[in-house]
DNA sequence: TTGACATATTCCTATATAGGAATGTAATGT
DNA sequence: ACATTACATTCCTATATAGGAATATGTCAA
């Protein structure tokens, strides 16, 4: 009855701007959330929740060492993501293929000397 | 100081499972959306406003015709999903590659007789 | 106009945040 | 033991849903 839990998948944990930050960050490198802090402006608190909402979906991985825990991406979890969007990926070559097709006749149409498509239909 | 609206971009308007089943159904061809109630069994009201979302984050187009609205996916605007999630794929490469090269150090020191690599620690 | 059909919007409610403040917990140094 | 450092969790609040019910808007037909 309310949106899904950021924790659900993902998905929505991804949806937040800061979490994908973190996750940009921590691709690169392991490394301790006072960095994580420090790189990015937010407050600690705030950091360990959305590191925390990482970690239930299985985005980042903890290595503890000392009083210190290390952060890194778990790249693999985004892979879902990754493969859902890629679905799309042949239909917006062929959108843009339409428009750039429509550009072409236009501007053939529009000159009235070189013509060079000829009017051809696709889809 | 709540979530992000469903509305404030694609990732947040995708967050949402109904909608991306709605995006997967109208890539393939416009439907009314009289026919996207009846294939994903939701109500008319629901699906309604989760079509407002994907249109006003521009996952959708309309176009009207009499008294019906064919809904079509816009495929381009997944790609900025596609090309955030895309930077993270060579990473992704490179931790399967070391749990495969791992694997492999192990079966070979397991066998203890056909050693095949020699201990090379990589990254 | 009246009615039927197609779609959109509004009202309602339980739930889930995200951020800030304050506090809890665990490990280290002296 | 005690202070300090490094993180995590809890409490609080404004806000934003998603779904269901009811209603509104728009279009065609007779």
């Amino acid at each position: 009855m309310a949106r899904a839990a950021t924790t659900s998948d993902a998905f929505n944990a991804i949806a937040e701007p800061r979490r994908r930050e973190i996750l940009t960050l921590l691709i690169v490198r392991e490394r301790p959330v006072n960095e994580i802090v420090a790189e990015l402006g937010l407050d600690q608190p705030s950091v360990s929740k959305h590191l925390r909402v990482l970690r239930d979906v299985g985005l980042v991985r903890v290595r503890c060492d000392g009083r210190q825990k290390f952060y890194r991406t778990q790249a693999e979890a985004i892979r879902p993501l990754h493969e859902w969007a890629a679905t799309f990926e042949r239909y917006w070559s062929h959108q843009l293929n339409r428009v750039k097709e429509r550009a072409e006749r236009a501007a053939a149409q529009e000159s009235k000397s070189t013509p060079h498509t000829g009017g051809k239909d696709d889809d």
